[in-house]
DNA sequence: GTCTATACTAGGATAGAC
DNA sequence: GTCTATCCTAGTATAGAC
C-alpha cells in the first residue's frame, strides 16, 4: 500500500472510532489495529493524535459542502413558495444526515468535548440557517402570511423537529421500532405542522 | 467532616465533572482534587470509578421524580384541554432542564458513551411521552379535532422542539445569543405552532 | 478520616532495525 | 513502508502510617 492509501486507510478507520467513542475514547492502540498496522505506523502518518483529529476536521469540511448554504433554495424564496422553501431545506438535512451517520455522533462528541468541529459546525450551518430562515418568515409575516410569532422561535421550533428527527433515526431509532417513515414523509409531515402552525388564519 | 458528608461531597464534585467531561474524560485525581482531598479519599468511599458512575445513576434516578409521569397533566387529558396538555409537558420540562443542566450533559455523555443512565432515561421518560401523546392524539383524531397525520410523527415534531430548545439554552446558548426568551413564551409558542399545525380547519 | 507513597496498567509517542 | 521494542506520562487503585 502507498503512503496516500494507508494515511487514507488510517484516517477513515479513526473518523469511524472517533465517532463512536470519541476523541478520548479511541486509543491509538485501536486505530492501529483496526487498520491491521502497527501503532508506529499511525504516528508515521500523523504526528499526533490530535494532528489525526484536525485531518478529520479538514476532511469533513471539505466533504460536505456546506460552502453554499441554500443556494438551491433561493429560487423557491424568491417566488415565496412556502412549503418548497422548508421542505427542500428539510429534507436535504435528512438526507445528509442518514448519508453521513458517522458525522453526528461525531458533531455531538465534538460538541460535548468542546472540540472545533461543533463550533465549525454551528457558524458554517446553523447560524445561516436561522439567518435565512428568520429573514424569510419576518419578510412573510409583513406580507401579511404568517402570523406575528417571533420568527427566531419559529426557526427554533423548525430546526428542532429537524435535528431531534435526525438523531433519532441515525442514533437511537435507526430499525425505526418508535417511528418508520421515509425522509420525504418526514418532511412532508414537518412542514406542513410547521406552516399550517404559523399560516395566518384564512377565514 | 463525616463519612456521609465527606461522600455526599465528592458524588456532587463527580457529577459536575462527569457532566463537563464525561465518564473517560474525568480523572479521579481531578475528583479528588476539586473535593480538596487525597485521590485514597475517594476510593475510600467508592471502590472503583465504576461504582462513583452507578452511585450518580442512584442519585439522579431518586432526585428526578420521574417515577409518575403525566400525572399532572391527566385533568388536562381528561378534560381534552389541548392547549393545556401540550403547555404544560413542555413547561414541565423546560423548567427541570433549565433547573438541572448537569443532567442535560451528563444525559448526552451517556448516549454517546452507551452507559446506562441514556436507557434508563428514554424508558422511563422519553417513550412514556411518545405513549401517552400518541394516544391522546389519535383519540382528538377520533374526535374529529385533529387532522390525521401520523401520531408518533407529530410527538417527534413536538419533543424535538422541546429538546431541541432545552439543548440550545441549556448547553449552548446560555446567554440567549441567538433567542432569548422565558420558558413560558417558549412554551406557549411551541404549543400554539404545533397545535395550529395539527387541528382541522374549522372553515 | 485522612494523608503519603507506591504499585500497576494503559495510552501516547519514539528509536532503530529491516 | 513496516515492524518490534521501549520510553514516558497519566490514570486507577492500594498499602500503611498517623
Amino acid at each position: 500500500m502507498t503512503g496516500d492509501e494507508r494515511r487514507d486507510q488510517i484516517l477513515h478507520v479513526a473518523i469511524k472510532l472517533f465517532s463512536q467513542y470519541g476523541f478520548r475514547g479511541t486509543t491509538t492502540k485501536k486505530i492501529a489495529e483496526e487498520a491491521g498496522v502497527s501503532e508506529a505506523m499511525v504516528f508515521r502518518h500523523f504526528a499526533s493524535k490530535s494532528e489525526l483529529y484536525h485531518a478529520i476536521l479538514d476532511y469533513k469540511a471539505c466533504e460536505s459542502g456546506n460552502a453554499m448554504p441554500f443556494a438551491w433554495v433561493s429560487e423557491a424564496i424568491k417566488n415565496k413558495n412556502d412549503f418548497e422553501v422548508f421542505y427542500q431545506i428539510i429534507l436535504n438535512a435528512l438526507n445528509r444526515h442518514q448519508q453521513d451517520p458517522e458525522f453526528m455522533r461525531l458533531l455531538m462528541h465534538s460538541a460535548l468535548e468542546g472540540h472545533e468541529l461543533a463550533d465549525m459546525f454551528i457558524n458554517e450551518s446553523i447560524v445561516p440557517t436561522y439567518e435565512v430562515l428568520s429573514f424569510y418568515i419576518s419578510q412573510r409575516q409583513r406580507d401579511g402570511m404568517f402570523r406575528n410569532l417571533n420568527p427566531k422561535l419559529i426557526v427554533r421550533a423548525f430546526v428542532g423537529m429537524m435535528i431531534h428527527h435526525s438523531i433519532n433515526t441515525t442514533l437511537w431509532d435507526k430499525n425505526g421500532r418508535i417511528l418508520k417513515i421515509t425522509n420525504e414523509e418526514a418532511a412532508r409531515g414537518f412542514t406542513e405542522i410547521l406552516l399550517n402552525g404559523i399560516k395566518k388564519n384564512t377565514d
